[in-house]
DNA sequence: ATAATTGATCGTTATTACCGATTGGTTTAA
DNA sequence: TTAAACCAATCGGTAATAACGATCAATTAT
């Protein structure tokens, strides 16, 4: 049983006349009758009754017209579907990011479903490490992220800016004044990090080993606007990216002294794979 | 597109793995990879992401998989019920029936046998319990009787219609005219009974030890027909559902008074067991 | 009667599904 | 590092078959 077979059936017990049906088909009327026959024969029973000049189906014909109907339909309907995800009428698209990044992914996810309102957006915060392996796993589509230290050739990295660490505290603190905060300042000072793995983390476990100096990181958390709320409070202070708290009223980003501390914010995804039409929407919307 | 590339993608996908899936459909490799490039050059995207030796479905497959599949279960399920349909042509219906209902199954057997003359009809007489016995060792296809007591989940019951029981005697015989016969008089007189095990026998027992009555049982015979002709005789006296006597002249049905007695005559045949379509043929004759 | 219409059939052609062998890439084992 | 194993894509050739035109047989309309 082939659709071929189907479609020729279904136009022939529509039209009740071989040689009409063959005609709309744009097939002769030998092939139509032979394909009808070879179908019959597979279905061990006649489709049509032949009496005289005319034909009209038989139960079994009248049976089986509906399923081949929703058959073809199916086909068809798989067929749209596809088309319609070309055009982003359907589809899903997975992000994952850094909570630093979040101030430029929000505006894109607003453009992007006022543009394509149908595709479904899921958005993953955690860890660079973590994102990557799903990424990997092709759990993710995309991943926005601070680079890493090394870069791996089955993922491709693009570029998205620049962002400069900052010492993070309350407005009210007397240090929310400085102009600058040295390292040895800080050292002085409780600090509240993210949980290593965060690319920031890394970042600025990274500028501490290369001064030599050891900070007093007296807690470690894993989500980032819990950790703010923390900073919030006055009892610790926080080293963050300038973009995480550029929405954060009660909390001030002091710039730290004589550290070249440029984060690079990179969208990554998997090199030498089909790359799905929302992503590509979705990067042309970031990139503009 | 046709049903043969859904097939292959079908495989391929769920094997992720071209050799194996081309192995499994008793084709070469080298085929399936060209039906599917076809399938995918038709679609306009394609189906499946080749990344080393290893392939996956992209968010495209994952989306028409399920069209796929249920294209290919509309055409197989428009085979099956042809195959179904045409077993119609060739197949055996065995029925077994109580003799009370006698008379609903021989007009519906004419009707089956003009519509499908081609299928065998076996028709069995007998007890309940042995009918239902035979029903569930496949034996018999369908069982018309009357209910009884215990219904077993195993079984289905369709109920047909309600008879009442009847006092039995000749027309020649002075109770033929009474309106009425109490219990207490059937009690005064020699009764032939169906074996034991027949419904309506286990029915009349029933009847009896509810109202603390012992009859006169003299005889018990496990063939209606001669049963009935014993009764014709005027030597005896029994009891059986009205319907019994409807085509015997020579015999009267005397209602029996102060007794609740309807008998569902029920249709029964096994729950979750694939029901020819001989049966459902033979059901929907029955119920017009 | 005759002509027109229709589906089935026959012989042929064009298409294509299929195969085996090979290639090029990647992964795994030595 | 090299070799072996694995896998999908590709190529050229063959067998299967979808398609065609012509014709036949039957029915219907004129």
């Amino acid at each position: 049983m082939e659709l071929r077979q189907l479609r020729y059936f279904i136009k022939a017990k529509e039209l009740q006349n071989f040689t009409e049906a063959a005609a709309q088909l744009f097939i002769s009327q030998s092939t139509l009758s032979q394909q009808i026959k070879q179908l019959e024969d597979e279905l061990g029973t006649p489709l049509f009754n032949r009496i005289g000049k005319h034909i009209y189906t038989t139960e079994a014909g009248n049976l089986f017209y509906s399923y081949a109907l929703q058959c073809l339909n199916k086909a068809n309907d798989g067929y749209q579907l596809l088309k319609d995800l070309s055009k982003l009428q359907t589809g899903t698209l997975v992000i994952g990011t850094s909570y630093g990044l979040r101030h430029i992914l929000t505006p894109a996810l607003v453009k992007f479903h006022q543009k394509y309102p149908k595709v479904v957006i899921q958005v993953l915060f955690g860890t660079s490490s973590e994102m990557i392996d799903r990424l990997c796993r092709f759990e993710l589509d995309i991943v926005m992220t601070f680079d890493e230290v090394e870069s791996r050739k089955e993922l491709k990295y693009r570029p998205l800016f620049e962002s400069t660490l900052g010492f993070i505290v309350t407005k009210d603190s007397p240090l929310a004044k400085k102009k600058s905060i040295s390292l040895q300042e800080i050292k002085q000072l409780k600090l509240a990090l993210p949980a290593k793995g965060f690319s920031t983390r890394n970042f600025v476990d990274e500028i501490f080993v290369q001064h030599q100096i050891t900070p007093q990181v007296s807690l470690e958390i894993n989500d980032i606007p819990t950790l703010l709320e923390l900073v919030g409070t006055g009892h610790w202070n926080t080293i963050l990216t300038n973009t995480s708290v550029s929405n954060q009223s009660h909390l001030v980003s002091v710039p730290i002294s004589k550290v070249k501390n440029p984060q690079h914010a990179v969208l990554i995804s998997l090199t030498d794979v089909y790359e799905k039409q929302a992503v590509k929407a979705f990067l042309k919307i970031l990139s503009d």
